[in-house]
DNA sequence: ACCAAAATTGCAACAAAGTTGCAATAAATG
DNA sequence: CATTTATTGCAACTTTGTTGCAATTTTGGT
């Protein structure tokens, strides 16, 4: 896997220990363009004697890095998907908006345009506002 | 209760039958400022010997029926919360957002006030847009 | 290349949340 | 008030996630 060292090098640049399993989870995480659960991933790798502890704390700990972020799926389970790594390999957590298709159900991650941006709404009544999610419900790409 | 009158009257408007479970579910709901897990709705109705499944298929057809709606909390479960309903016991499905409070953990549905209303963000790159949540982080009013 | 310290992993057992099937019960209609 | 139909409670089960611990792997210094 020639992406190895790539995502190697950018492990230890989150200040993580590279090992087979993050490489592995990095791989699959890269490699969907939608948000995946903990049974997707651990789908994706069988063959590869990953436990699901071992992937649970692996997610868990690129979470803490902000590497990965989570999204609740429809159907109650968690969905973990990359931020976005730039050409440097430095991830960018800039707004971005999570699309649910109604159909498959599936999350993808949407930058959000400029001119899509929402303003961060003001603070009220006794509520201190510091961060948002934007969920959007609809059809995606592949369902229609 | 004399509540109840009321309650009951608003479930026929919805075309469900009346019980006692509803009847009770209802009142919970009312009651709360914050949107409830299963578990909490549970705890404050001890003594009423009232069945985890049937609390469960009671939340589901409310849901259906479009008097509650839930949301995800942050520690991967659902919390259930009414619709607002207006003087003329309507259920008022108008866009809202969920404030997170993120010292207590608690949810909040707040009307999005006409300034702070967020435009629709157009359907772009071929994800079409039907609906949308907002969903704020932040310090809750009993918080600070 | 090897060693020691520290972090990571796999396993087994467990806990919590939610579901299914079914028999018993309760609500609405005429 | 009897019949039909929906609702409820229970037991067993599934799925999802967690804890403790021993074994293994990684890293940095030699």
């Amino acid at each position: 896997m020639i992406r190895n060292e790539q995502y190697h090098q950018f492990l230890r640049q989150c200040g993580l220990k590279v090992t087979s399993t993050r490489l592995l989870v990095l791989d699959v995480l890269m490699s969907s363009s939608t948000a995946l659960s903990h049974g997707d991933i651990l789908g994706k790798t069988r063959g590869s004697r990953l436990d699901k502890v071992t992937l649970y704390r692996t997610l868990d700990t690129f979470i803490r890095h902000g590497i990965v972020h989570k999204v609740a799926s429809e159907d109650r389970n968690w969905l973990y998907a990359l931020h976005p790594i730039d050409r440097n390999n430095s991830v960018v957590r800039g707004d971005h908006a999570h699309f649910i298709c109604d159909h498959c159900e599936r999350i993808y991650c949407l930058p959000l345009q400029t001119r899509n941006s929402m303003p961060a709404p003001e603070s009220e009544e006794g509520f201190i506002v510091r961060a948002h999610e934007f969920r959007l419900h609809g059809i995606c790409p592949q369902c229609h």
